[in-house]
DNA sequence: TAATAATGAGTGAGTACTCACTCAAATACG
DNA sequence: CGTATTTGAGTGAGTACTCACTCATTATTA
């Protein structure tokens, strides 16, 4: 037997919930959220703009769907879990090609823009720190403390370090945004770029190799 | 003599200019570019709304000015001059300390709401970038290639170093933003914030002190 | 199978409302 | 009185959201 009539409507509905929610992650995350019209998300989702209000009681409510989508079900939860495994260099560098990745597609490079309208919002900023942020750092700090016990860390207080680590990618994301094709990071080939990121987070700006073993071939300008 | 008519009249219009730029930037900074009405900035500088176009032609060249006075002219520009004085930790806590205290006053919180804004504007994207943040990235540069020179810092790539530096400052803030109260940074005391950040900045996460001069004083949970 | 009925997703013109900006009149000032 | 400045009701462009209607698809019936 095939798909009954209620789960063929049902497909129909997800397929074009998805549809809508794309759209409108391309547009928000473009324009912001004051700026987007209904009329121009409906027009990249290729549906009449009312449809949108078939699927979505209001715009909030729209762009509240699409931060849930893609912000707060992030696939850097999941990331984490692979923080403790092997060497830390390799899996920082794992997560940061990953990420220069969704930087390059021009995603995340607008995610500034959906943040700011998250902060604007009160009541998306509590879901999205409950939500997304809290777990995600929480679960960076339990690697932290694990990993300074173990003795491989040294003895940063893990709120602090976890949210300097954080900050210093997302931040760098956001320099990106700003500075775009102007960039020095352009010409520069991207595992510099990464190894350099590794390197500070893992042995800072001080060099502590003493000036006997300084090994670093330098050339005067 | 007394001032002239001239002159008097050029000191009310300074006046009025001023007044309405406070007013916008509060209201920009809190609402974005968009929520944010004439009417209700008109409201705050306490002049109708006409009489912001009478100083203004536009609510865009207000913004751009909003920008142009409190972000171009920032005086993190100068506070560069003051690095490569004496040691690196004082200055930086001295660095971090100004930036926490503005965060406390609210304005710096806000500021993510006003980037985003930046970013969606292409001419006034060009005009930061141009005008704030490549003299900003290029002196530190230029601090970096004359600390790394003298052998204190190690060989990253300084393009790649200042954008982590001044992207883990920029992203913590963006993370307080975010979490408000709810931040376990609050219990904190600020020196143990700051401390942390400084610490992490100049030796890393990774401790490399060996395991025999392991001083860290670990207790197990 | 063929004709008919029921369904509900999709549509887009219409509505109600907001907000940047104007301008004629009021006000302040010397 | 004349000039400069301020005022705020008015204007129209633009936008979120509604709703009465369409019509392809599915179910029912003979």
């Amino acid at each position: 037997m095939g798909p009954t009539r209620r789960e063929r409507t049902e497909a129909i509905t997800k397929l074009r919930r998805q549809q809508i929610l794309d759209a409108a992650l391309d547009i928000f995350s473009r324009k912001g959220f004051n700026t987007a019209t209904t009329a121009e998300i409906a027009r990249a989702a290729g549906v009449a703009e009312g449809t949108i209000f078939n699927y979505f009681p209001s715009k909030r409510e729209l762009f509240v769907a699409v931060i849930k989508e893609f912000v707060i079900t992030s696939p850097l939860l999941d990331l984490i879990d692979k923080l403790p495994q092997g060497d830390i260099a390799g899996t920082f560098k794992l997560i940061l090609k990953e990420r220069f990745q969704l930087i390059e597609s021009g995603i995340v490079s607008r995610v500034p823009i959906l943040i700011a309208d998250v902060i604007r919002d009160p009541e998306l900023k509590v879901i999205c720190t409950k939500e997304f942020l809290q777990p995600f750092l929480e679960k960076m700090e339990a690697v932290y403390r694990m990993l300074h016990e173990s003795g491989i860390y040294r003895d940063i207080d893990p709120p602090v370090a976890v949210r300097a680590f954080g900050g210093m990618i997302f931040g760098f994301v956001m320099f990106k945004s700003l500075e775009g094709d102007a960039s020095p990071l352009q010409q520069l080939p991207q595992d510099k770029v990464t190894n350099g990121i590794i390197d500070l987070l893992l042995h800072g700006v001080l060099d502590t190799t003493g000036s006997e073993e300084n090994q670093s071939g330098r050339t005067d300008a």
